[in-house]
DNA sequence: TATTAATTGATAATTATTATCAATAAGGAA
DNA sequence: TTCCTTATTGATAATAATTATCAATTAATA
């Protein structure tokens, strides 16, 4: 018995995965709370940590220094915007040759590319 | 008169272009009090974010969520060893084709692509 | 149904970073 | 050189994201 079936989970994942909006685990708590007020926080940063090391969601690394969360897991890169903060998605732009790259010129493991854009986006410029 | 040069300044620049290791602001501050033991960690965070946006530096992004910083503004990429947390210089690979590519994908301003690759060195595996 | 240990919720602890503010000192003017 | 203005500094408090702790709860199995 390694691993248990939880309502705190099920909410928590459910409520990350219908968003496109990448929130941070406050964020997303503040949303898993209108579902189920008992949940408290630090179950949802304890899950989401665990959700992306079980490979179910992905960290999106930032300027800001707060990790934000992904539910869609597919192999796309993301853009945030210096005015809004808000992250976009960027379904076409993914690092497979950028990481082929880096392999032909190290001898390391390389595992996996962490890419962010920022700039402006649409609707603040 | 709008800026000012200070022993300070001088010191803590310095010190990180001397580094290949792209330290903290804190494993900075520990070389900084080496040369002058009076010098604070505050006076290091607002140098080191000064000569950021300045251009004279950069922010390194890691998943460990703390910045670190690379005296060399060249363009050129990052690995991060996961067992080690030691952060490794790729010259020759640069984000400048991943620009493009996301360039033609939005409409976005596109200012910067941050990239960083981890795994295992070859210390490490 | 009883048992066991994974999980939870509340809260304290940790830690990187920023804000505050009086004291200091850079650098232009007299 | 000396004076003045104000950018900068050092010390410290405040902030905020995240992790650790621990007793209470509860999922899943026997």
């Amino acid at each position: 018995m390694s691993t248990r079936n939880t309502r705190q989970k099920e909410i928590i994942f459910e409520t990350l995965c219908e968003l496109r909006t990448h929130p941070t685990v406050l964020e997303l708590y503040d949303l898993v709370r209108k579902k189920d007020p008992s949940i408290g926080q630090a179950t949802v940063y304890r899950n989401v940590s665990k959700f992306v090391e079980e490979g179910k969601v992905r960290r999106v690394l930032t300027k800001d220094g707060i990790d934000h969360y992904d539910g869609d897991c597919s192999n796309h890169s993301h853009f945030m915007c210096n005015v809004c903060h808000r992250l976009y998605d960027l379904y076409d732009v993914n690092a497979t040759n950028l990481i082929q790259e880096a392999k032909k010129e190290t001898s390391f493991d390389i595992k996996e590319a962490w890419v962010l854009f920022d700039g402006i986006c649409n609707q603040c410029k």
